[in-house]
DNA sequence: ACGAGCGCCTGTCGGC
DNA sequence: TGCCGACAGGCGCTCG
């Protein structure tokens, strides 16, 4: 695969005017044609092109994909916005579900300085994540898919990282001690660093990814035995997401 | 401050 | 077969 860094962009076609946040699509193709991927970043759940001047944002939401493929490929019928890069490439935008979101940004700190910390990042510590957990009285599944608590959990690694930390989903932050913090923190880390070894996982008919499915200790394991105690996993909803745990080793709080 | 409900969208799957 | 609801890796909004 080659790389989209150095090229230019040299034009750029929007299919659903949603996609784009910000701004007008006129103004970003204007403003986007001519300047050179300087390099590719990822903050959060967003993937930074950073630019000469600007910066372009992409959220790939629920079933966004970004496909760099040559310039007389065939058009993907979800593409809903690509960039025509120099060396006859195409940066794709793929997203049948349409959530996605594309900014172009001077300051993309306008819309990063919102999200939590970064799980690897040296100043996130437990001592840090504990901070941050008793001066919030939430349930502990929403609090983690909550972005401006803590950047880059989904639906799975919440569900994934609770297990291992063997707390209930419905625990309220403010009540952890420090050694159930810490089991969160580790386990937090160790989820994300799998699904990233495993390069993700690959689900339905869109997920494109890796094989981090077949690793999967709760989440989509509903009556599927425990692999510690062998009770089977329940499913529950709690902030109309799904949420799978273990209802022996994570007991529902007092 | 927090949670529930809803909207945004397309597509698949299972049950009747 | 066809229809219909449930469900899906996310998030922003309103309301109470």
């Amino acid at each position: 695969m080659a790389s989209i860094l150095g090229r230019e962009i040299t034009g750029a076609q929007l299919f659903w005017e949603r996609t784009l946040a910000i701004p007008s699509f006129p103004e970003f193709r204007q403003r986007v044609t001519g300047q050179v991927v300087q390099k590719v970043g990822r903050r959060g759940k967003f993937l930074l092109l950073s630019l000469a001047n600007d910066t372009i944002l992409f959220h790939l939401r629920m079933s966004g994909d970004l496909l760099v493929e040559p310039g007389s490929a065939p058009l993907n019928p979800h593409v809903r916005l690509f960039l025509d890069l120099s060396g006859n490439l195409r940066l794709a935008f793929n997203d049948a579900r349409k959530f996605g979101r594309v900014w172009l940004l001077n300051e993309p700190e306008d819309v990063l300085a919102a999200l939590g910390p970064e799980p690897f990042d040296p100043g996130f510590t437990p001592e840090e994540l504990h901070r941050r957990l008793v001066t919030r009285r939430r349930q502990l599944k929403p609090l983690l898919l909550d972005q401006t608590f803590i950047a880059g959990l989904g639906n799975i690694y919440a569900d994934e990282a609770l297990y291992l930390a063997k707390l209930h989903p419905n625990t309220l932050s403010h009540t952890l001690s420090i050694e159930q913090t810490t089991r969160l923190w580790s386990s937090i880390r160790q989820v994300l660093s799998e699904g990233i070894q495993r390069q993700g996982a690959t689900i339905d008919w869109v997920y494109r990814g890796g094989d981090f499915q077949n690793y999967f200790r709760v989440y989509q394991r509903t009556g599927e035995p425990c692999l510690e105690c062998q009770t089977p996993i329940v499913r529950i909803v709690i902030g109309q997401r799904s949420t799978h745990f273990c209802p022996f080793c994570q007991p529902q709080p007092e």
